[in-house]
DNA sequence: CTAGAATGATCTATAAATAGGTCATATTAC
DNA sequence: GTAATATGACCTATTTATAGATCATTCTAG
């Protein structure tokens, strides 16, 4: 009972995820790293390396992350501790606050 | 003849993907939207979205990304137009630069 | 030039993600 | 309080991604 297929998505997620692709690429190029190395390294196969740099969008976020990380990408432009501080806050962001506080729906527009 | 499953990740990337998921959650709820509402902009189940903003490894990047863009995150901190300057910088990168000043490989430690 | 390596693409079987439903539990509005 | 809504979790059928192989091409080293 899945969707009949052929997802759609708006420019700026796929150029997001192409821009991330390229940024791969151009991490592992420099670092003088292998697609098959990089493969290794996270677990996945070299065919799922290579659309992950091509910047197709039904790769797995998990993939994706973990090459970032092995070709030194620092996502988030955060090192691992300064990520790990905004984790924190970002989770503590709204629990302080009653949910109250937010009242009627507001009709946002697709500005994207 | 897929792995038999069950993937490791590493734990900057098993963060990132939580702060992602974490930084969609609050932007929603800044918004006003509800996960039926954004699930149905982005074209993707309800489920999937809760799983986006949980962090889970195994989303797609292009519902991850989709889903992003809808709640109004930037993400790479850039606007539309500045993420395509992105884009066109990392698609020249190496284009010019012969191939071959790119030397020996080098052992890259993982650092992360 | 030739040999070796890396890349990019395609194919098939299998594993995994997803849609779409249901249900239980908050949470909010009344 | 009750009703309505949103969330979070679970399940199953189906779609989709992935592994792993092969092959053609491009790049590199010699």
């Amino acid at each position: 009972m899945a969707k009949p297929a052929q997802r759609s998505y708006s420019r700026y997620a796929r150029e997001a995820t192409e821009l991330l692709g390229l940024t791969i690429h151009n991490a592992r190029v420099e670092r003088d790293l292998t697609v098959a190395d990089v493969a290794e390294r996270a677990g996945v196969s070299r065919g799922l390396v290579h659309r992950i740099e091509k910047g197709e969008m039904g790769s797995s976020i998990g993939a994706a992350f973990e090459v970032a990380a092995i070709v030194g990408l620092r996502l988030f432009e955060a090192e691992p501790a300064t990520l790990r501080r905004y984790l924190s806050l970002e989770r503590d962001k709204f629990t302080l606050l009653p949910k109250s506080v937010r009242k009627g729906r507001t009709k946002v527009k697709d500005d994207f």
